[in-house]
DNA sequence: CTGTTAGCGCGTTCAG
DNA sequence: CTGAACGCGCTAACAG
């Protein structure tokens, strides 16, 4: 797609030494003399060269590509995750090449496999859910896998997240301990967001351990926002109006909830508690801020990729990095 | 980075064909028997073989890759566009090479020079401000440009995106129409935000053309954030409490607002209507829906990539493509 | 419809 | 500290 640009031997010419050379200079390796590296760079220069990836890669079998697959776009915390791997990459010189699976196994293959077809340097994914197809051909390469958000199961390479399931449990025992016994749930379709199903569980096993189960609960069958949850919370309470907490499968679900608390009047906390999950600013900005769990979204995916160049081998033993979570006390719950 | 991946020399001895043939094959290029296609299949079945991306690219000068450039991740609209992108990109092979600019004209630069080296078919930005260098490289590649956001300016090749100015002065117009008259203005850091300066711009336009004046301005100096928001309409009507509608930079700025009334126990739209732009669901799904401008981000991103994908080359004319905008009566103004 | 020839631009040897 | 030769895996251009 270039016109001509040029190339090594353009500028090994111009500056009078070999392409090797030039080569080494441009990527700052084995030793080369400083009046040599001063005549390559300004040749560099003159020219205008920009070396050309796709034949460094051809020839090294490798690249400096990163493939990172995202389950979606459009629910906020991805894009967050994204900020991170791609503020640990900034300085290294490593680019993301990016995927979107839609939560569809399937999809996420089809994604791999080409991903694959550029030799990353490793590959970042959300979840364990593969497909056999993609372990294989994940097996089959040799790049690390990085496997984030959840340490809830086994992982390829690396784990990196917090537990789904224990930031459930914890959640429900704050609750139970500061006085509430009437629980409702309030989520979205979990069928693709096993994380939230992690914490629902998580969340009735606290119960159970205090002798209460969920007394209402209510679904909504599309993926989570502020109007799902508004809307779900209105069709909960229309059914169930004596619980005293209701959980929401994450933020964006619990500041809807606020919202429908606001419209019916309803106080929240006195008569109805607020809590939810992953610590959104947007919650934390609401005229109470909200209560909920705060993950490490941004961290995650530093930590993703700093741990995925810390070695050019692929790890010998599984490693699973916690990123931890907190009670956010907040004013709703 | 694959361990002794078959190539296409392997498939095509297992397949007992050459190798241009399985590589027509793999490219749905040229005319194949169908017996021939479907005994190359099943050896690219049989070997799992992914065909090697870089050595496609060096041979044939180009890619399947779109470079894409993102001033931002933490602002919603750039995910937005992006999901845009990825959507009309999952159908056609070509994958999204990203990189973010942090609003920095030397970072973009260095990071349109890292995509061209990898041929990209074409690279989608932000705005229309570039260094000269960005521009010549621009120019010497025989990549397509597409410039997104903005139409307020002179594209390279394509512009897609609305007119914020214009966008400024509608809804300028528009409030005047509904009665409002002691205006004041709540915003962030333009500096970085091109686009929100010429709203300004637009709205003091139509309030001049009026015979109106701001009566009240106040900008905080970060980036937009429903904290923001709150936060700086709160310093705004410590000093200036008789304007009748707050003008925000953005939907967040002015969701922030919202929840700042709300607190203040200010009668929104009755003592002190809100106003932002670009349309977000969290805007729409507020007690009362914001009145504010529906720009379309989604769009923006997909008739880029059509548009870019529609010729192979290079356009001879530069194209403006206006995807609009729409004031949303709301009802907070 | 299929095959042959000849590189694409670079990095990895191995020598000096 | 520098260089020569070779090949990475694939595709363009031309045959047949």
């Amino acid at each position: 797609m270039l016109q001509d640009m040029p190339t090594l031997t353009d500028v090994a010419k111009l500056a009078g030494v070999s392409e090797i050379t030039v080569s080494r200079v441009v990527r700052n390796k084995g030793p080369i003399a400083d009046a040599t590296r001063t005549r390559v760079l300004s040749a560099i220069e003159k020219l205008g060269y920009v070396p050309n990836r796709a034949a460094g890669s051809l020839a090294s079998s490798g690249s400096q590509l990163m493939g990172v697959l995202l389950p979606s776009l459009s629910n906020i915390v991805f894009p967050e995750v994204l900020r991170g791997i791609h503020s640990a990459l900034a300085s290294t010189g490593y680019q993301p090449l990016i995927g979107v699976t839609d939560y569809d196994l399937k999809t996420e293959q089809g994604i791999v496999s080409s991903l694959l077809a550029w030799q990353p340097a490793a590959i970042i994914m959300t979840g364990f859910d593969h497909t056999d197809a993609t372990r294989r051909m994940l097996a089959n390469s040799r790049v690390r896998v990085a496997e984030l958000m959840d340490i809830d199961a086994d992982p390829i390479d690396i784990a990196v997240g917090l537990s789904h399931r224990r930031a459930g449990f914890d959640a429900g025992r704050h609750l139970i301990s500061r006085g509430y016994r009437r629980f409702g749930y309030v989520g979205h379709d979990w069928d693709a967001d096993r994380r939230a199903r992690l914490r629902y569980e998580g969340l009735c096993t606290a119960l159970a351990e205090a002798g209460l189960t969920l007394e209402a609960e209510q679904r909504f069958a599309g993926p989570s926002s502020t109007i799902a949850g508004r809307d779900t919370l209105a069709a909960m309470m229309a059914k169930n109006p004596t619980i005293d907490v209701a959980v929401f499968s994450n933020d964006d679900m619990a500041v809807g909830g606020f919202f429908y608390c606001l419209t019916a009047g309803i106080a929240v906390k006195e008569k109805l508690a607020l809590f939810g999950f992953n610590g959104l600013d947007i919650g934390q900005s609401l005229p109470m801020p909200l209560s909920t769990v705060r993950s490490n979204r941004f961290l995650i995916g530093k930590i993703a990729v700093e741990k995925l160049l810390e070695s050019g081998e692929r790890p010998t033993e599984k490693q699973i990095i916690d990123t931890g979570y907190e009670i956010v006390a907040g004013a709703t719950a």
